[in-house]
DNA sequence: CATCCGTGGGT
DNA sequence: TACCCAAGGAT
């Protein structure tokens, strides 16, 4: 075993530590959505939400999702565009095109049942280590360590472990840690109590040790080092991006809508014509006069600025100048484009900033007087 | 291993 | 305002 394992355990009580964690998670565990089944899809789909995401924002997308698609095989069955509108607003597009993927692969080779081995889980698309041990545990009660950022923190702290969280290395030796404290006999219970913990006990900020069921068990709070585990290396700043972007209606009153491409930032959603801009460059609306009229065939009539739109994503910053764009089209409009009356437009899943850029649309139409 | 991939809330 | 953070995974 390695240096920093052995020196954690030594002195570690760890009968005394799976008791007291699990005793407080069935006391005091909230009651949430997902913990109210104990259907491995449904597990899985909670897990697939909860990546990176807060549990406030991902019960309601749950409940709806779970409405609407609420057996494996009824997702399976589903159209990218139904799934995507499911997941709209949620972010990291891609984990809801795996998740279908996977489950697809689950009906066809396992015959609609969740594989109980984690290698063969894990396997498939968008399962990595922390959802399958999670899905392992939770919904089979098996000992699998299931390492998230939660179980990161709270064991830097526990074991006052000084090693950066940042790095994938690091998951690693948590994951070995996790196979020597685990409870064997309750495995769902010490991984989500691990989770709980820091979600509710063992917080980021201001943890509140004193009202911590394991404290007498924590190395960091007992040298006073608690605020300072765990140890994570800071990300570089985000870069900008500047676009030129149109709510373009045609003289039959049909919105332009277009799907972007199936790989990269927002993967397959839906979006307004936009084109890139360049900083400083007097001709910019020139050049978008001119993609419009080259890519849709159109004929402007009126063009009017709408709202400067400023998004961030995790990486990269988008700044958008929006316009609204009236205009002839003369032909029938090619794929990735479409149009569509306004009254279709709910069924097409569109990312955040471009929400925003039609909410700005709507409220210049009910400033003006033409809204309804 | 570093970077890409969303969004909203907290400080 | 400008960060940080939240039940990560793919490339």
């Amino acid at each position: 075993m390695n240096e920093i394992l052995h020196n954690a355990l030594k002195d570690f009580h760890i009968e005394d530590f799976q008791k007291s964690l699990v005793n407080w998670y069935e006391a005091e565990k909230r009651d949430l959505p997902w913990r109210r089944t104990n259907d491995p899809y449904k597990i899985w789909v909670s897990e697939v939400m909860l990546q990176q995401t807060r549990v406030d924002t991902v019960i309601p997308y749950y409940n709806r999702f779970l409405e609407k698609f609420p057996t494996l095989q009824d997702f399976a069955e589903a159209q990218e565009d139904e799934i995507l509108k499911a997941w709209e607003g949620l972010g990291y597009y891609s984990r809801v095109r795996n998740l279908q993927s996977a489950v697809r692969e689950v009906a066809e080779i396992y015959e609609g049942r969740v594989p109980e081995n984690i290698d063969e889980f894990q396997a498939l698309k968008g399962v990595g280590p922390y959802t399958a041990g999670a899905v392992m545990s939770i919904a089979f009660n098996k000992p699998e360590p299931a390492v998230d950022g939660n179980v990161m923190r709270v064991f830097s702290r526990i074991f006052s472990i000084e090693e950066d969280i940042a790095k994938p290395k690091t998951r690693k030796l948590f994951e070995e840690l996790v196979k020597e404290v685990i409870d064997p006999e309750n495995p769902s219970p010490f991984n989500q109590g691990i989770m709980e913990l820091g979600a509710l006990i063992c917080t980021p900020q201001a943890p509140s040790c004193l009202l911590c069921p394991v404290r007498e068990h924590c190395k960091g709070f007992h040298e006073g080092k608690e605020t300072m585990l765990p140890i994570k290396q800071t990300k570089k700043k985000i870069k900008n991006k500047k676009w030129i972007a149109a709510i373009v209606m045609t003289d039959t009153g049909e919105f332009v809508i277009r799907k972007r491409p199936r790989t990269g930032l927002l993967a397959s959603m839906w979006e307004y014509p936009n084109w890139e801009r360049d900083e400083g460059d007097a001709r910019n609306l020139e050049t978008f006069r001119l993609s419009l009229k080259e890519e849709l065939g159109m004929d402007i009539q009126t063009m009017e600025p709408l709202t400067t739109v400023k998004h961030v994503f995790s990486h990269v910053e988008w700044e958008m100048d929006a316009y609204v764009v009236k205009g002839l089209l003369h032909h029938k409009i090619n794929s990735p484009y479409l149009q569509v009356q306004e009254s279709q437009l709910a069924q097409y899943a569109f990312p955040v900033p471009f929400q925003k850029m039609w909410e700005a649309y709507k409220n210049t139409l009910v400033n003006s007087g033409k809204g309804s």
